[in-house]
DNA sequence: CGGTCTCTTGACGGAGTTCAAAGCTAGTGG
DNA sequence: CCACTAGCTTTGAACTCCGTCAAGAGACCG
């Protein structure tokens, strides 16, 4: 049920205005999600590399058309369901168990997220992002990083040249 | 399996440190779920009324101690029950339908929480929680919604002020 | 009454943004 | 193979939002 797809560097997963009806698990490459404001502004909501779960579940969840955009970064290899298929799937029992693991996790990382960007400086959620993904900023532009931690790419660029001179 | 409890002003229905084993459904009242940090300041992760469900999913999910607080601000009532009995009460399809939209509705909330927290200021985050739950400022005091905003209650003070002249 | 808690207001400071300019790097086409 | 361009990063200066600190005014309650 899973189909395998590649999806080139700018090449969509997900559209904003869509409903999101399919999931997939990247294989190899690199992926982000984010809004675009009204100001034309881009918001990073998420990074994602190989082994990570992709989808907009709060689009899956209300059937609402999705806020985001998914796409690939890197040339991304990407096995897709729909989510009929993720369904019928958990009748599988290990399935369903890591179908509920997978969606536990995510519901941990998300209330981090949402009380770091409340509770943390800049600096600190950096730093924290470092610990815990240092290889994202190898792989994605400083502004794209810069993004996802909701600040300036001109903020990012401070910090590092605070920290590395201690 | 829902045993009825009061928890009057004060009482804690959870305290950091400990792992959440039970739920529960607020029927009359008003409770604060909140973390503090290393400084001895309370960040505000939620405020509660009737008809919320309350615990914490995190440490539900994981199994390790909870970061949080929860704490009655109203005399409140509130229906419990153990994790246990609700793995038990899934085998009936209602409730197991009703648990998923509980967690799934959970989900979505948390994840506007996330993304609001990151790409608002402090005004519109304020203007949003006015559309949303104008009874929240009703309830609690002022500094509860400072708090869970992720400002000092002299901005809430002064955003009011400049809200209120226009 | 006299505490304690809450909200407001002002002055000041700091973290982060905005705007602008310049340097750097990698990909692309001639 | 080189030159050129486009995207990325850095840096500086001015500015804005919000936090901190301090003081005072109400409100509630024993």
């Amino acid at each position: 049920m899973f189909v395998p797809r590649r999806f080139r560097k700018r090449q969509y997963f997900l559209q904003q205005g869509e409903v999101c009806n399919r999931g997939g698990f990247i294989v190899r490459g690199a992926m982000r999600q984010y809004s675009v404001d009204e100001k034309g502004t881009e918001h990073i909501a998420e990074l994602m590399v190989e082994n990570w779960w992709i989808g907009d579940l709060v689009s899956m969840f209300t059937g609402a058309p999705s806020s985001f955009y998914i796409d690939a970064w890197e040339d991304t290899d990407v096995l897709v369901a729909s989510v009929e298929d993720f369904a019928r799937l958990r009748s599988i029992p290990a399935f369903a168990q890591m179908a509920k693991a997978m969606i536990e996790g995510h519901t941990v990382a998300i209330h981090h997220r949402a009380h770091d960007a409340l509770t943390l400086s800049a600096e600190q959620r950096y730093e924290k992002l470092l610990q815990a993904h240092p290889e994202f900023l190898q792989r994605f532009p400083q502004h794209f990083v810069a993004s996802y931690l909701g600040v300036t790419p001109e903020t990012v660029s401070r910090i590092r040249r605070l920290a590395t001179r201690r």
